[in-house]
DNA sequence: CAGAATTTTGCAGCGCCTGCAAACATGCAG
DNA sequence: CTGCATGTTTGCAGGCGCTGCAAAATTCTG
């Protein structure tokens, strides 16, 4: 892998456990980025170096973790109906992520600032993976059926999230994202609906 | 209506048109709040005490506006079903802020900050009132059907809105608007569900 | 081990945003 | 009109996120 490289990974992972446990302690407001540089043996200009932004650490996804959900999306075949496939893909990821999730929750509760930072759940370079990966399931015509379905998996996913009580197990939450989906799924049925071909 | 109250909005209006102007001219980024508040002959401490954030002066509504979408959520009979409500509340909405949306679009299309600034579509207040409109939809049981019709139909307005080109009039994005609503509301169909209890 | 390529760091600085307290404007009662 | 209470604007001081730049340190290549 050369020095190089793992050493960047090992940076990476230093400043964001680093950074994490601080916001858990104090929340993420109350901790800045001069703390979490030094706090990782950094210098805060490193600290950009590796993330865009202070809200960046804690959405971001570690680089080793993208092998997996791209492979998730390499394994759907290709004549699955898309539904099932974004539904597949979902929850593959959200067990992926498996206790980061309650983790970054409970962050989003204490911080109005988190929690009005955009990212949708979780993850910015999931999200890119995942509309490119849809956009290569649509052909031809326009991508509007597609995209809706994108977006209407995610709404699903958004339910979950945010009707689950921080108390409640993760299980729970896992439990509740296939129960959105199916529901929502209901009338994005498999069939290529028999009014949008061109 | 009181000499206070009208200078208030006077202020406030004179604030937004002089920082959108400022923005469709040099874009979102190459402009300063320090300007804005110069441009509104206002201090820059002012701005602030009118908008939380500089995004905030793109995306917040008139305050006068709040009453119309009030209305239209008022205005829904109590019988029908949440789908048809939400459809026609969203749509009404949509065309309440007009030309708005077009203008809005133009700045993000031109500013990554922008674009990255959480506010789904448009408004924030909005958002908060047509969710406190929802649950109070939602008598008994567990919210999360409500809530994942609401998200759906969100959905289905962010997939109208990224799919709408810049170039189309604003008449195709209200269209293709509806058209999304449509499709997505398919299965989430009046009826109560019969597969939802645990 | 020398030189190329890359990463880290310090420095200087812009711009967003906030708390605070003084000036200022408005509404109201006498 | 006058004086007081209430609400609004402003200046000031300052923290913090984030960036560009060029020097120092590190790793890679031959």
């Amino acid at each position: 892998m050369g020095l190089r490289e793992s050493k960047k990974l090992a940076a990476w992972r230093a400043i964001r456990t680093a950074a994490l446990e601080l916001f858990e302690e104090r929340g993420f407001e109350a901790v800045s980025v001069e703390e979490i540089a030094a706090a990782a043996n950094v210098s805060p200009r490193t600290f950009f170096n590796y993330f865009a932004s202070k809200e960046a650490v804690v959405f971001d996804q570690d680089p080793e973790q993208r092998e997996h959900w791209r492979a998730l999306m390499a394994d759907r075949p290709a004549d699955e109906p898309l539904w099932d496939s974004l539904t597949a893909i979902l929850v593959g990821f959200n067990q992926l992520l498996g206790d980061r999730i309650p983790l970054q929750r409970r962050l989003k509760d204490r911080s109005p600032a988190l929690a009005q930072s955009s990212w949708e759940v979780v993850g910015e370079q999931f999200l890119a993976d995942l509309r490119e990966w849809t956009t290569s399931r649509t052909p031809e015509g326009d991508p509007m059926p597609a995209a809706l379905k994108l977006n209407v998996a995610l709404a699903a996913q958004n339910t979950a999230y945010q009707t689950w009580g921080p108390d409640e197990p993760f299980d729970g939450y896992l439990e509740r994202l296939k129960c959105c989906l199916r529901q929502a799924g209901a009338g994005t049925a498999s069939t290529p609906s028999s009014a949008s071909n061109s």
